[in-house]
DNA sequence: CCTACCGATCGGTAGG
DNA sequence: CCTACCGATCGGTAGG
């Protein structure tokens, strides 16, 4: 009897391969033949372990927002757990997601490029993605109340998005254009924003 | 003679069908031929006004910049000129984001499905692109040095790229997600979000 | 600015 | 009999 099963490392490098190429080249630039080459597969093994190349790309975008969404929520609870208060877990959870991509760009590229397209095969996974992301800030946001009251916070989820924005945008940048940043510098940049010592600076309320 | 060039309008035309389709289907996903039939011109018609497929996006992308940057820098200076101070320059910036996103979505999803690539044949004009627009926001961060003077500001090209990242993607998920939403309801989020009304809920300084 | 056409390569599936 | 694969090739379509 085998031990580990095989199918679940075939998997995770056509995922990895997948990634690689499609966020790079983009979905229909990257042949499946490129896909199965990096993974060290033949082409049928992909077929075997996925209905189509939209299948991959469908489960590939599923699994990585698993472990975004994941990896954001373990960070706002260790926050907590360590006393830092509501905003102290929105600040673990932007410090997350900067590691995440950190980690994993392919995905955040493949997430940015795809997410808002409208009649790809895949769109309804794709929205099932993005709520699975979004709905992890916006349960930080609801647990996590700030001053003011209700009154003085906008829309959750339009909030919760255009957090989730700042960190993409701001983390795709820094691999790309200044990768020579450590990590601390961005998340310093992003707390400085959030916190209103860029915006805050005079404009009417 | 003929009074007004026609190539112009013909070029404009070209830009609008590329970026409607290339936005919601990807590069490679878009024949030249859809894209000529959109235009309403034959197939050869494109090749007369560009070099090749990459010549036509490299062109849109440029041509969208341009307008995007002039968007906000004229913002920004309305605001300075009306007395709202550095901040309500970086508010209005804000808004004219929104605003051109709100006009020219198909521009916006091409900019972040491609702007990151980093080997695909037009990434050095993307480069370009890029840059006209973080500038216009660069610009403004270092003319409204806010309070606490410059050891409380980190990094303007990281804020910059944050800052951009927020629109974006708030005004993408706006578009696609939340279309009913009113703009003044999304700009009011931002705002908040960006006077550090949600995240300086009680996190450590 | 259009018609006609080429070299090459694509995603998906056959039998073993 | 089942699983996890491979070498070769199909019908259609792409950019130029």
């Amino acid at each position: 009897m085998h031990s580990a099963p095989r199918w679940t490392a075939t998997r995770q490098r056509l995922y990895d391969a997948a990634a690689a190429l499609i966020s790079e080249r983009g979905f229909s630039a990257t042949t499946v033949d490129e896909i199965a080459e990096r993974a060290g597969v033949a082409k049928g093994t992909v077929y075997y372990n996925f209905a189509s190349k939209d299948g991959l790309l469908e489960a590939l975008m599923l699994h990585g927002a698993e472990e975004l969404a994941a990896s954001l929520r373990q960070a706002a609870q260790g926050a907590v757990r360590h006393g830092g208060g509501p905003g102290g877990a929105l600040d673990a959870m932007v410090r997350a997601g900067l590691a995440f991509i950190d980690r994993r760009p392919a995905f955040a590229k493949l997430y940015v490029a795809e997410l808002w397209r409208c009649d790809r095969p895949w769109q309804e996974t794709l929205a099932a993605v993005r709520g699975r992301v979004v709905a992890a800030v916006e349960e930080e946001l609801r647990a996590g109340a700030g001053p003011g009251g209700p009154e003085g916070r906008p829309d959750v989820s339009l909030t919760a998005s255009a957090l989730v924005g700042t960190v993409l945008v701001a983390a795709l940048d820094w691999k790309v254009f200044q990768p020579e940043r450590p990590l601390e510098e961005v998340h310093r940049a992003l707390a400085a924003l959030l916190e209103g010592r860029v915006a805050g600076a005079g404009g009417p309320t």
